[in-house]
DNA sequence: CTAGTTGCAAAGAGTTTGCATGGCG
DNA sequence: CGCCATGCAAACTCTTTGCAACTAG
């Protein structure tokens, strides 16, 4: 629970750009990519291995949203709770909107309460046509 | 909508093997290891084109559930019209759960009323923890 | 005969591991 | 100085693509 840590150049970096995207699924090349972009450079294998340790250690969540792109990170930000809402993803243009209404957790506990399930909404999608996709046709 | 779609042995053994398993979803390797376990053989390449086939075809349905093991397909079986409900997949057992309620509807248009967006009921899945696992814990 | 199909080999994308070097404490 | 961290190269897994041979209709 309590991994030795030094701290590093690099792990602050890493660590920043998560703070700083809040509200915003990061991939692994999304972070090596913002690093190289700027004056420094971390490897990827760093990256890699620290993400690993920010999960383990509770301060970031990972999840799967989109077959191609890999594993997503986020920051836990306990005012936020980005956890509490559902991602439509558009099948068409491959869009991702992030919906937080009321009604959708509403629906959870719909499901809760009629179906016995708890839905993990970090690993829920819902595909379809978005507005602009529709509009196209 | 309609491909031309020539008969051939490898996508009989496909197909096949994805109706004797309507209740398991199935991995890409999964169908690999089956076919060359027995007399025939069918190449990588050609199970994985045929997915694709399959599930733009709507004759199954493609998951991802696990990180690791790669995207999971499962037959879609026509008696459950799975295209007018949506599905809850346990993310411990694997159960793929139909649920088919006037909720979900009302669902479905609330999505496309305040957010623009619709849903394609046989594309999404809520992934989520069942009743039986919820309750080992 | 023609267009779809097959499958090997190779390319890709994402991620992990081996290993020698480098840096924190 | 000891131990963890770093990062390059290489290995791995899952999936896709190029291409030439093959086959259903």
């Amino acid at each position: 629970m309590r991994p030795s840590d030094y701290k590093t150049k690099q792990k602050e970096i890493i660590l920043n750009f998560f703070i700083q995207n809040k509200n915003r699924h990061l991939t692994a090349s999304d972070i090596v990519k913002y690093i190289n972009s700027n004056e420094e450079t971390v490897g990827t294998t760093t990256v890699y291995r620290y993400l690993d340790k920010l999960v383990n250690n509770g301060i970031i969540r990972k999840y799967f949203l989109d077959e191609k792109s890999g594993a997503c990170y986020q920051y836990i930000d306990e005012n936020h709770k980005c956890n509490e809402h559902f991602h439509l993803k558009c099948i068409q243009c491959g869009a991702l909107f992030h919906i937080d209404c009321s009604y959708m957790q509403s629906l959870d506990e719909h499901i809760m309460n009629h179906h016995g399930f708890k839905i993990d909404n970090s690993r829920t999608v819902l595909y379809g046509i978005c507005k602009n996709c529709g509009n196209k046709k």
